[in-house]
DNA sequence: TAATAATATATCCATTTATGATATATCAAA
DNA sequence: TTTGATATATCATAAATGGATATATTATTA
């Protein structure tokens, strides 16, 4: 895909789970529990997504955060590329469900 | 994430794509196109994506394709796994916007 | 008609991402 | 007090991705 920093899937998931503050754990148990089991992201993929959205000043460590739970929160900038990583999706799913609509045949 | 045959990004929009029968080349444009060059699928992603979905048999080569166009659909498998992974993408893009529409502080 | 551009499939290989396994520590509950 | 849940973190490996490149065909156009 193209374009600097591509959103894929997993950083996708977990930013969706940031537009409220989270910590790292509550992430992994939203995702999982929200799709039902049907996408689960482990610790390994979860810290190091975290990590390069932290670089990328896409969310911020917020203050007060102890060690044991560091809670997270998408920054502005995160929050526009979410936003136009909806739009994009978006357009992808109507494209999905039109086809998927439109053939009942094989 | 979870689940034997997880479904990436560049696998939907391909299977997405082959919700109406297209060779290779047109699902590379038509993503390119649809996306406004915000998603790029080379054609290095794309063959080995096609190989991985002809062998889990969710999509399949149409009778009749020549070498120089091979044309391929999604067979029911194919469909009823995208038909899931939609109402999965639905529901963190739900939960996405919910949370971008509620906070406009910070 | 010769050359050029667009169409189309295909693979090599380096890079980037993702993940299972594992470690460690804290807290709650039985 | 020990078991299970919560919570962060990393290592080593596996998988996915993409740029570059090769090759061939078809269409265009000079």
């Amino acid at each position: 895909m193209k374009s600097e920093g591509q959103i894929t899937d997993s950083m996708f998931y977990i930013m969706t789970a940031l537009t409220r503050p989270r910590h790292g754990y509550a992430i992994m148990s939203l995702i999982e529990e929200t799709t039902q089991g049907r996408i689960a992201i482990g610790p390994a993929s979860m810290y190091t997504i975290i990590k390069k959205l932290l670089k990328q000043e896409w969310i911020y460590l917020q203050d007060g955060s102890d060690s044991r739970r560091k809670v997270y929160g998408l920054t502005q900038q995160g929050k526009l590329a979410l936003k136009e990583e909806v739009d994009v999706r978006k357009l992808m799913l109507q494209l999905a469900e039109e086809g998927l609509g439109g053939i009942d045949n094989e």
